[in-house]
DNA sequence: ATTAACTTTAACTAATTGGTTAAGTCAATA
DNA sequence: TATTGACTTAACCAATTAGTTAAAGTTAAT
């Protein structure tokens, strides 16, 4: 029937059958036997195409960051103010979060399992400086220029990313707690890509006088 | 030699040393033996104390939650402003977090694995109303009459738990991006109980005229 | 028709791991 | 001195799980 491309078709969905379950239960509580279920297929050819749990496991890990590295680079070398790159960030990275909101949970829960994959991954990945340096840079330079208001540089990045992402990684228990159903959530991520930046805005912005 | 109550003793060992364990590895990455290593003790006085894994487990995770639930409830059914008890929060969670910093994401991990038994735990323990609902409706009170900025209450709560527990949970990964120190962070998160409250004030307050 | 890639079946190995058991040590106490 | 409660030793069981193997069948392209 649809053996046009049989290979690529079975490699793709263990990949896809792969990551639902290690962002399931992280690498610990993943099974293998689960991966080929949810596949189609068989153990057999699981490991047909993939060595073994660790080497899927790194392609789904890798994949987690793979789409958004480069989009984060992209807005912080670029043009523009402290707060038009964070209200790109913001949109950005809400965006991605909205479709793949347990992304940020599993790469929480996998780092602190092993922090040194982690650190080895991004310290070739990037260049000499460390990352955001530039961008904390600039911060403290608009703040000196009386562009917006004074605080540690680094508190205020991690207030932006704080509100952006830890919605997300909270989502298990905020859900439950206020018993919201996905759609609403998902909702509410949506208008808050505008009413994060103005309270962001408010934040920092420094009032013009009459 | 110390045989006086070493029945005491040994119990309260396993139980810290379990509770390392399940914190390093979550409830799917702890092991019995290594609990039982890291007590100075073996598997079969582990199991003389505590029935299995789950219950063990169960003690640490409620634990987790004893401490602060009480506290919490305290400081939002007590008296006082949006902004006082906002700042009453951020002081009292800061504190507890700077002692414990991976209480944050150990609770989302397993909060994720099971959403169950969070769910039931809490439904019991909170009286007929959602949590919080009562300092919802106090912010959205304050809002019409003017005395902080119009948004959300939910989002306004979001956004101050987000910047308060967010750099603990992602602090494996903070820490090996900007080559931090337990120190070092531990001193970031100090001074960010005033510098928090400084920037949500800017963000909520709305500003006197003349 | 042949070949090579793909896929299944099904049994199996080896290691890990949660949990158990039985026999015995040791110190305090009654 | 007999008993009791805390604890150890060491072997063991049963289940789970990652990974392997071999043999056979299917499919698409050459």
């Amino acid at each position: 029937m649809d053996k046009k491309e049989p290979d690529i078709k079975s490699r793709d969905k263990i990949l896809a059958a792969a990551r639902s379950e290690f962002i399931r239960g992280g690498f610990n509580g993943a099974r293998m036997q689960s991966i080929a279920d949810a596949a189609g297929i068989n153990k057999a050819l699981l490991h047909y195409y993939y060595k073994n749990k660790e080497s899927l496991f790194e392609l789904v890990f890798n994949d987690a960051f793979a789409e958004f590295i480069p989009k984060l680079h992209s807005i912080f070398s670029g043009e523009g103010s402290v707060l038009e790159k964070t209200e790109q960030y913001v949109d950005a990275h809400l965006s991605l979060l909205i479709e793949k909101p347990d992304l940020p949970l599993f790469v929480l829960t996998e780092i602190h399992r092993d922090p040194e994959r982690f650190f080895e991954k991004f310290m070739n990945k990037l260049p000499g400086e460390p990352p955001f340096a530039r961008f904390l840079q600039q911060i403290a330079n608009e703040m000196r220029e009386g562009k917006i208001r004074t605080m540690n540089p680094r508190e205020l990045w991690m207030n932006v990313m704080s509100m952006t992402v830890f919605p997300f990684a909270s989502r298990p228990m905020l859900q439950r707690l206020t018993l919201m159903a996905d759609r609403e959530f998902q909702e509410l991520m949506t208008q808050r890509k505008k009413s994060m930046m103005q309270f962001i805005r408010y934040a920092i912005e420094i009032p013009v006088n009459n």
